[in-house]
DNA sequence: CCAGGAAATTTACGCGCGGAAAATTATTGT
DNA sequence: ACAATAATTTTCCGCGCGTAAATTTCCTGG
């Protein structure tokens, strides 16, 4: 009824259903230990039975049953990806490209997100650990951390940081070198321009905020400049919101930036910022007519669809994607384990657009 | 070492390893069965004896063996939630609703995504159906999407479809009404102002596309206005940058749009509609000096930070999450059959920004 | 052609749990 | 206090597959 006249089914595998591996490997001929090896890895063995293992895959429809194989499995292929807040676009895109690498290294990843819950962190933790994963990739919360939830975990399953540090914690971390970002963004602005106030969070919850304002403090004074670093209150991940109220205040109640150039610790707080200043009429750019410079740091998805578009400094997304998957592949290889722990981080690539 | 003194270890229980249900059973002083009949439903116990397990629970360390349950069991907890994009905030955001409501309910959901891809649409349905769901929440890709493979799908695996409809596939669909969101704005934009044009994609990926098109029409008619619609090129999910580069034709190849206010299919096409108009200096909103007024459908979690303030038709983003999950609940329920296929929609809320 | 090792097979057991059936115990209403 | 009902216990089997040890078969090179 389904299928229209002349249509075969979609799937055209002979109509005997196999229910388990002892039946796949009578009609192909083939052992159910070898089968069993096969499909825990294909080259493990003699590439004319996995011949005829995969024809005979090809003629009858049949897939292990994923739960049994986990049970008895010592290691099973499950990933997991943890960001802490996926309704971001910009975790949503290292989650995804990290995912897509996942599956082409054969692995079979499970996405996560806490959404700056603490305790939805360390629930996910657990719920993870009942999964026996080969390994996890983790972006952790942060400041709101459980660090000695997480520092457990760490010690039962192989677990990569990704994206936030936690100094100490688990046996790598693959993440972006903010003094990168920062260093190129001030050199920048500085140079073409007077130079940037520094705006963030005043109790940011990622420690790369930490880092980039110590890095923006570093720089200014090595250029010979008085660094200036202007705090917006506002507690949450509503980041766009709190840049905006905090641009509104100061544009209000301090009668305007101290500076000509305001450099955001990231680019949703600058979101937050231009529109800001599009409501109250201050024009934002480089060129004439401009009463302000705005930039920022992550080249987030939408920062090209800014009015005006945001110049920032973006994230080498591929490299650290590549890199994760790369360093958990060895760990997990390694046993779990590293000599020492090991710290990749990537530089950013400044793009310029128009608004600084 | 891990931990300072003084403190204790994260976990409180008693050092002692449960190691299965069996064990787990003769410390709590329970019989194996009942223990088993308690994880399945908690409900399904007497208090006093459920009481006696959850004291036992405190004490000791226990989770039963999700693999070892899941293998077993007729039916597992398992959920499935699949959006076309997840990096689309948009869908983040209901993938997001609908998780906290599954786990909420009970059940343990997973999110999938296939990312535009229809390959991966139907890799996800393959590797879905192993995973023995109790229950499918699918918003499919659309005119992307393999019908027979889905409708294949939904004849073994009780599926609710969100988002977007396929009319007479799975057993229900949760979603908006389309005809309410083009109704409002169009209504709105007509009574104060110029009545709108109408601007989508040529081939549009998703079927309410179609729907707000032929809304829109339908209510120009009705209004006795001449109805205009604007088909921009591209392909893909790049909604932005095809919105951006379209608006960009219009204004420069030919000379603006035909009126002065423009209605978006969606509030993405809209956010690149906005950059290309501040691009080119048209000064968008309702008040003096503008030359356009530019509106939306959807709410995207970023219309209200666009320069201007987007004004849109909001979803019912909670109802239509709630809605899926107790559909899908009673479909459970029923065995996985409803009599009738049921088709449930939401009407939009006007949401009047700067922008129009 | 034969030795040697790698690969495949046979056999057997275990994983941790769900579920059914029959026997036993506890609870409820009257 | 008694029967009727509900909950629990006992006992047993099965799920689908991993894994180990011993044996047999296969392939390679000299």
């Amino acid at each position: 009824m389904a299928c229209a006249p002349g249509r075969r089914a979609r799937s055209d595998k002979d109509v005997q259903k196999i229910k388990n591996m002892e039946e796949f490997a009578s009609v192909s001929g083939i052992s159910r230990p070898t089968v069993s090896k096969y499909f825990n890895d294909p080259d493990s063995v003699r590439p004319s039975t996995r011949a005829r293992i995969e024809k005979a895959l090809e003629r009858y429809e049949y897939r292990p049953n994923i739960f049994a194989m986990n049970q008895n499995r010592k290691m099973t292929k499950n990933v997991g990806i943890v960001v802490p807040y996926l309704t971001d676009p910009f975790f949503a895109e290292i989650a995804r490209k990290i995912e897509q690498r996942c599956v082409a290294a054969g692995f079979r990843p499970t996405l996560y997100s806490p959404y700056g819950r603490t305790d939805h962190e360390t629930d996910i933790l657990d719920s993870l650990r009942s999964l026996k994963p080969a390994g996890v990739l983790l972006a952790p919360l942060g400041r709101a951390s459980d660090r000695a939830a997480i520092e457990q975990f760490c010690a039962n399953v192989p677990t990569v940081l990704f994206d936030s540090n936690l100094e100490g914690i688990g046996e790598a971390f693959v993440g972006s070198d903010n003094f990168s970002f920062v260093s190129q963004t001030v050199d920048y602005l500085s140079r073409f321009g007077e130079p940037p106030c520094f705006l963030e969070m005043r109790t940011p919850a990622n420690p790369n905020a930490n880092k980039r304002r110590a890095a923006y403090i570093s720089v200014m004074e090595e250029l010979g400049l008085e660094p200036r670093v202007l705090k917006v209150e506002g507690e949450g991940w509503a980041f766009e919101e709190i840049g905006r109220r905090g641009a509104l205040r100061i544009l209000e109640e301090h009668g305007g930036f101290p500076t000509k150039t305001v450099l955001c610790s990231n680019d949703r707080l600058a979101i937050g910022v231009l529109s800001a200043c599009y409501e109250r009429g201050f024009r934002v750019g480089r060129g004439e007519g401009c009463a302000l410079r705005v930039a920022s740091h992550d080249d987030h998805p939408f920062s090209r669809f800014t009015c005006p578009s945001l110049t920032t400094a973006a994230h080498d997304y591929d490299s650290v994607a590549d890199c994760a998957i790369a360093t958990l592949h060895d760990l997990i290889e390694a046993g779990g384990r590293f000599e020492t722990r090991v710290e990749q981080l990537f530089a950013a690539k400044l793009v310029l657009r128009s608004s600084a």
